[in-house]
RNA sequence: GCCCGGGUGGCGGAAUAGGUAGACGCAGCGGACUUAAAAUCCGCCGGUGAAUAACUGUACCGGUUCGAGUCCGGUCCCGGGCACCA
């Protein structure tokens, strides 16, 4: 052992020790107990960002936890390749995707590798390689198959001047983010994956997973909405065709005074050429764009189509609007309006002076001003016909029914969450597995065709995807006919490959098949963690795949993650870390100068892993100088006493050698728990300085002393090997220890030191703290009565008063309520 | 706009099941060591206060309780997500 801490020259040592033993490799070991510990993939974006470090630190940190529990621990790592980021880099700098992005994968894998993160690099995975994105390619067309798959047309975002979709984060106030140009929206064929076939199946699931965070299934539940409701149908006059819509409020309907439609609704559209204000408000609702938070707060607006809506119970004739804030592409594209009941209906009827009607009063028989605003409550039906009277509940039954019976309306769940738009118009993504032969219609790509591969060699012209004029990719024979057909030159969302890599970690060498056996070890993943901006999106559409490739009979279990873990993001002055901002910290230049140990030490100490964490340049050197002080203790009993032997008679230590060794057990209890129950990382480290402060007040020479103080040195050791494992290689060896300290055993707490014979409790009057009082361990509540009223303050306060009441709680307190 | 979180000293945070508010760290202040500085070690550190007395204090308003940072109702502010950023 070094007398100093030089991190710069132990952890590549150490690193390179791990490298030569195989340290992290993971093979399939039936004796064994598995632990599949998965941190979310990066996007190789170029260089790691501290974000990364935190994520994948408390991944390592559970990994070799569990690791010294005993645990045949599998930690993977790999890249989410395929996006957007690549392209925009490709056009800036006239550099291949593909090129781009196998470079920053490089450049991160030895990023991580600097970092000690106990990876089983074997399996590393690229989703933009055709070994791997070839199986979702097959996956699709097996579910096009099962009738999973299908296409429609639905909305994107286009931009008139550079000739192009743009993904939402590219529309800055509704207009193009290169061109400036004002957005419109789009209808374009485009393919869906059914996820609301599966929606039942997600919605209850979430009640099995007790190892989830509780928010981020509420996220889900209320993602998916289910509602039960009726679907109405309203005709319209002089016309055959009926407008149908979906209200999870039939008690209200003798209260519609008008329907809504969406600007290019096809009775609008019909409408138009007559109606000159409606032709001017559709050309104008064109440049709506799709983002639901965008359109939730633009201002609504709507015209009056002509058109006039037969109300299926009273046959009164309402008007039908166009309106900006209904959308073709979700339900029906028409909403049925209740101005006195949907506090949006009001203020879109206030502002083109549409009659608001109360059918709905407060059941406590209070009154409601309409001309104040909607009454959305449910309550008792007035001013309803046959219907007058009926609590809202009971009318929901009498309304349905009476729907069902006239053949206008019937029972219906519905769900928000949407079926699943896979199509992407760009280049740097999967392409999608199918054929459009002018005979034979849609043809899926056989399995002997497989992979399709993206050509990789290409040079952008302009912002468009260079396969969509490539005809060398998209020129191709239908495999069921021959003749002369094309490619779909649209690409898969990126969330398809982040669906399923956590399986294909399993199986990364596997080249005949999606998945293989080896799942049947692996999965589930015991331990998942990521970012909690993936609460929804990611986390549901993984859910799915995992379903989906279920029930083609891939995987086991019904769910691919047993225990989440979401962390919160890393921020400095009070914001999230970004390029654009200027404040980020670059993790390569923190590492360089104190070592990864103390970045890591520092990212597990400074908050619990799922608050946000506040960047701190003196919080960092006070990581650093913990290590410091860590190895000078260890240093100094080793240079002076060597490596001592246990204490053999514990019945015989000095009051002072016992309450050491109480504080030694109570931090090992401490930090255990904290570590593999609460994974409270910032405490369990708290508990180990607070130990490491009482090592330093103890200066016992004594063969006992010593033999003390090897036991919390090697306890200490083991409890922060998980968070900074280089530092701590090191020191266990130093100790006298032949093992790796990655398979020593993790410390157990002795209950015999822990045991205490006196306890202090507080004393409290009426609640407030007025002093403490030491009270023998197994008193009972008489004696600890006595103890409080005896103390001098106590009885101060209580001068003139009567007591009225104690409260003894067990080993904590006395409250005297005088 | 809707859904989900969060708000505690100068700062990051602790208080695990309603029971001592401020553990641990940072910054600061005082001291030791040193020719000096750095490093290191020791002590103090929410506010008012002479105080080891007392009062006050966990975004704001109200409630439940012997006792509330923690539970309930309401308000404000900050963050995440909203289906084509990943």
């Amino acid at each position: 052992m070094e007398e100093q801490y030089r991190p710069d020259l132990l952890e590549p040592a150490v690193q390179r020790h791990w490298e030569d033993t195989q340290a992290f490799r993971a093979s399939e070991d039936p004796s064994r107990e598995k632990f599949y510990c998965l941190s979310m993939f990066p996007y190789p974006s170029g260089r790691l960002h501290m974000g990364h470090v935190r994520n994948y630190t408390i991944g390592d940190v559970i990994s070799r936890y569990q690791r010294m529990r005993g645990r045949n621990v599998l930690q993977p790592m790999g890249f989410d390749a395929f996006g957007l980021p690549a392209e925009n880099a490709a056009i800036a700098h006239k550099v291949p995707p593909a090129q781009w992005t196998y470079e920053n994968i490089r450049y991160m894998t030895q990023q991580l590798k600097r970092l000690g993160f106990g990876y089983d690099w074997e399996r590393r995975l690229a989703t933009c390689h055709p070994d791997y994105y070839r199986w979702e390619q097959w996956l699709f067309t097996k579910l096009y198959q099962k009738g999973l798959v299908y296409k429609r047309t639905a909305a994107v975002n286009w931009d008139p001047v550079d000739q192009t979709v743009l993904a939402n984060e590219q529309v800055i106030d509704g207009r193009g983010w290169r061109s400036g140009a004002l957005v419109e929206r789009r209808e374009i064929p485009q393919w869906f994956l059914r996820i609301t076939a599966y929606a039942e199946e997600l919605l209850a699931e979430l009640d099995r997973l007790p190892g989830w965070p509780e928010e981020v299934r509420t996220m889900q539940r209320n993602w998916i909405g289910r509602s039960e409701g009726v679907e109405i149908r309203f005709a319209i006059t002089d016309q055959s065709e009926q407008l149908t819509v979906f209200t999870t409020r039939p008690d209200t309907l003798m209260g519609v005074t008008y329907v809504a439609v969406a600007a290019e609704h096809p009775l609008a559209l019909a409408a138009a050429p007559a109606n000159p204000a409606l032709a001017a408000f559709i050309q104008e609702a064109r440049h709506t764009v799709t983002a639901e938070a965008a359109l939730e707060t633009m201002e609504k607006k709507g015209v009056d189509t002509g058109l006039r809506a037969v109300h299926p119970i009273t046959g009164e004739q309402v008007p039908v609007y166009a309106a900006n804030f209904v959308l073709m592409s979700y339900g029906s594209g028409a909403v049925m309006a209740v101005p006195g009941h949907d506090q949006r209906d009001w203020e879109f009827a206030r502002r083109y002076g549409l009659p608001v009607r109360q059918v709905i009063r407060p059941s406590d028989d209070s009154s409601w001003d309409l001309t104040q605003g909607a009454f959305v409550e449910k309550g008792v039906l007035v001013n309803s016909g046959p219907f007058t009277g009926l609590t809202s509940v009971a009318a929901f039954r009498a309304i349905a029914d009476h729907l069902t019976q006239q053949g206008q309306g019937r029972i219906q769940v519905n769900y928000r969450l949407r079926d699943w738009g896979v199509s992407r118009q760009r280049y740097w993504g999967a392409p999608i597995p199918m054929i459009r032969c002018p005979h034979c219609g849609d043809v899926p790509v056989p399995e002997t065709d497989l992979p399709v591969r993206l050509p990789e060699q290409v040079t952008f012209a302009g912002v468009a995807s260079p396969i969509k004029t490539l005809e060398t990719f998209y020129r191709t024979p239908c495999p069921q006919c021959g003749i002369a057909a094309e490619r779909e030159t649209d690409t898969f969302d990126t969330f398809m490959e982040s669906s399923w890599y956590y399986a294909r970690y399993c199986s990364r060498d596997q080249s005949g098949a999606m998945l293989d056996e080896r799942v049947n070890y692996w999965l589930p993943v015991d331990q998942y963690i990521g970012g909690i901006e993936h609460a929804v999106l990611h986390l549901l559409y993984a859910r799915f795949f995992h379903k989906l490739m279920r029930d083609v009979g891939l995987v086991p279990a019904n769910e691919p993650f047993t225990r989440l873990l979401t962390q919160g993001m890393v921020l400095k002055d009070g914001s999230k870390m970004s390029k654009s901002k200027g404040n980020t910290v670059d993790p390569q230049e923190m590492v360089e100068r104190y070592g990864a140990d103390t970045v890591r030490l520092f990212m597990m100490f400074a908050a619990p892993p799922e608050q946000s964490l506040e960047w701190s340049d003196a919080g960092l050197e006070g990581a650093h100088r913990f290590l410091k002080r860590l190895w000078r203790l260890a240093w100094n009993h080793i240079a002076t006493g060597g490596i001592a032997a246990p204490v053999v008679n514990l019945d015989e230590l000095t009051p002072e050698q016992g309450t050491l060794r109480r504080t030694v057990h109570q931090a090992i209890a401490k930090a255990s728990d904290d570590i593999g129950r609460r994974y409270t990382f910032n405490t369990a480290i708290a508990a180990v300085m607070e130990l490491l402060n009482a090592l330093y007040k103890f200066e016992d020479n004594t063969p006992a002393g010593q033999g003390l103080m090897q036991e919390a040195l090697d306890a200490t050791t083991r409890l922060l090997a998980p968070i900074v494992p280089h530092l701590s290689h090191a020191l266990w060896q130093a100790l006298g220890h032949s093992n790796s300290v990655l398979d020593a055993p993790w410390p157990e707490a002795d209950p015999a030191a822990l045991k205490q014979d006196t306890l202090e409790l507080v004393v409290q009057i009426n609640g407030k703290m007025r002093g403490k009082v030491a009270v023998p361990a197994q008193a009972d509540e008489a004696a600890v009565q006595a103890a409080a009223l005896a103390d001098s303050n106590i009885a101060r306060h209580l001068e003139g008063k009567t007591v009225k009441k104690v409260i003894v709680v067990p080993g904590k307190l006395v409250n005297i309520v005088a």
